[in-house]
DNA sequence: AAAACAATTAAATAATCATTTAACTATTTG
DNA sequence: CAAATAGTTAAATGATTATTTAATTGTTTT
């Protein structure tokens, strides 16, 4: 089945070291995720609905950021499946999804806040 | 200090919930590196070099990509920290840094796709 | 030293994507 | 019903980026 075939053989017995390679759709649909965290404006705003419920012109205030750019932003979050949304009179109110996706990401999020930002908490 | 001020206030004690917001460059840096895993191909290769050590070529092979549109990966991977080389001979050995950064990501790929290809796993 | 092989770099192309401005929809209030 | 407020959508722009082809560098072998 996966038989691994490259051009060189160096000997280090890649078959029992890649028993099992995922398929490239696999990847693709992983790294869909990870390019959903892979914008600093996206990813803060990620975070914060992960931290509170809030509108658009607020989270716009937070962020020092248009709101269109705002709204782009959170139709591509709430498309990848990370927020969800309740409309409450003029407003409409967003907050991070209740899902083990969501929370990986945002343990995610903080652990490697922690090892790539190591002067912010000292 | 970081008192929070947004054009709405709906009543939901912002400041209890919202205490220390990272900067915006703490976001940037983290996007940073959800960044490198927000490409398949590169989400591949990397986790390929999690598994073993290999050559331009070999990977190349694996990936079924050509070997400047590998090197190209390669080289943002080793940019970011996440791998490093060694040459022996006329070859360039490729493998995953032993860091917590890469335990980390390598980890998350394996989990997120769990979570979301749920298919792969019966 | 020349030929062959491995890898990288450079230039060019195509595609993707974030942001802005402007127009539009939806809801509430006077 | 008109005005005001909140949010979204569309078109346009600018920037970034993945990939290809071709040229170049580094290493080994004959």
């Amino acid at each position: 089945m996966s038989e691994l075939t490259t051009p060189h053989d160096h000997g280090q017995a890649l078959e029992r070291e890649l028993e099992h390679v995922p398929s490239v759709e696999n990847f693709q649909t992983v790294a869909d995720v990870f390019k959903q965290m892979g914008d600093g404006s996206r990813a803060r705003i990620f975070w914060l609905l992960c931290h509170c419920e809030e509108c658009v012109i607020n989270l716009s205030a937070m962020v020092n950021m248009s709101s269109p750019a705002v709204s782009h932003h959170l139709k591509q979050l709430k498309a990848a499946g990370l927020i969800v949304s309740r409309r409450e009179g003029k407003e409409v109110y967003y907050r991070a999804a209740d899902t083990p996706q969501v929370q990986l990401l945002h343990h995610m999020i903080e652990h490697l806040m922690e090892l790539a930002c190591p002067n912010e908490f000292v």
